[in-house]
DNA sequence: GTGGTCTAGACCACC
DNA sequence: GTGGTCTAGACCACG
């Protein structure tokens, strides 16, 4: 369900994360449903318990997962999303970083919005009623 | 001119070359201009020398900037943007992250679209004659 | 009437302690009152027996609840509070990090004067005839 | 300067990150200065350099200490608290249980005080010009 | 030199 | 069974 790539730059807890948080948004996984245990988890993606214990901890820290004592962990119920000016500017700085990389790719305008609308699409789903990322 | 923060968990380096891509591309300097000596870089953002030898090499890298040697570094005269499979799969992939963070932030797609915009402009200018990048 | 949250950091075991500590403290079970039996408090709580019970034999080792036999399990009648040592120490520790993680909230003195006011009335009643916490 | 008790049952991270907000909250170390580094921690207290590690990003989560790539730890300029809502109520449920532990030690309201007043000098400084915690 | 990541293996508290 | 903590030892990126 979650690929690992060992060769990767992005640190292996990182993309647990990552694809944890996608199996969410895509609805593969709901609110309640229960997580593998880190055990299983690391056979799954033959990595080390402890490099999936630190994403656990980390998403547990988001409210986007939560673990009840000795029964397991389990995607949150209810997350309630705050809007951090900090998160904010992180936010604002990282999309920078990534529209030059897209000029410097020779990306125009268009070509941007494409692919936005290509990713957007595939990780929100279709495009509902018309309603285009870009009008 | 470049701001560093020592504090970011980006490389400084890595925040010295995105610095260098945004005064090119808000075209602050110009294919054929003088870039500062390594030293004198060093000197500007008290960072050590090493650390900006080791962004312009990246850049040279990058096709960005190129050093005559014992005349300077100089931004490029012709750079001929190449989209390599690579860099658009890591690109799309670093846009995925980015907007799984603005759903955990709670932004819907108005609100991204908003930001998007803010930042595109922010970076390339006034919005040119109906050019929007979200029409 | 005791509150238990498999969320919490805090073992539920110990949440139970501290739920039974305050409803005596409270005067809502008096000494000589019986307990709910370990399977009846568990289906109360819906946690498990086994949890119950370590609760129930850590408060008997306090000499706050004492078992018959047979008869089941009551609040002791003559609980003799002794200041050990230990415990203080205990306690003192405690209360510095309270006071740290106060004082990185950004709580003055006189802040956490209040909200130390409204817990121990809360908790121990009304505030009877001048004899407040802070005089 | 940080006692380390490997029989207690707080973790010896834990211990750390008390003793390092001790540290400063006495002033004994400042803002700007650096800290050991990871592994002259680990020696001094005799411990894992991962168990130092995992106090120390604990610590900078918590905006309290920053780190300065590959020059080392520091802790913070600036600390500003923000008071949230959530720490709020976790400061009353954990000075609610402090305080009943108090009421099963015997202690009365006086003899609270008094720890209170005893544990908050030692922490925070004389008592100032006659402004006792509990005035 | 610095901190960050990962592994393998161990022990523990909790449910 | 579950996750949490700790150790010893290794490799890497950064400055």
């Amino acid at each position: 369900m979650i690929n690992i790539d060992a060769r990767s730059s992005t640190p292996i807890y990182e993309q647990i994360i990552l694809g944890i948080k996608e199996l969410i948004i895509k609805e593969i996984i709901s609110p309640g449903d229960k997580l593998p245990s880190v055990r299983e988890m690391a056979n799954m993606l033959t990595t080390n318990p402890q490099t999936v214990s630190k994403a656990y901890n980390e998403l547990e820290r988001l409210n986007i997962i939560e673990t009840l004592r000795g029964k397991g962990t389990y995607v949150s119920m209810e997350y309630k999303p705050k809007l951090e000016e900090e998160k904010m500017l992180k936010f604002k700085k990282d999309l920078k970083k990534l529209l030059m990389d897209a000029h410097y790719m020779g990306l125009n305008e268009n070509q941007i919005n494409l692919i936005f609308k290509e990713v957007y699409v595939n990780l929100l789903g279709t495009d509902h009623e018309g309603g285009s990322i870009n009008e």
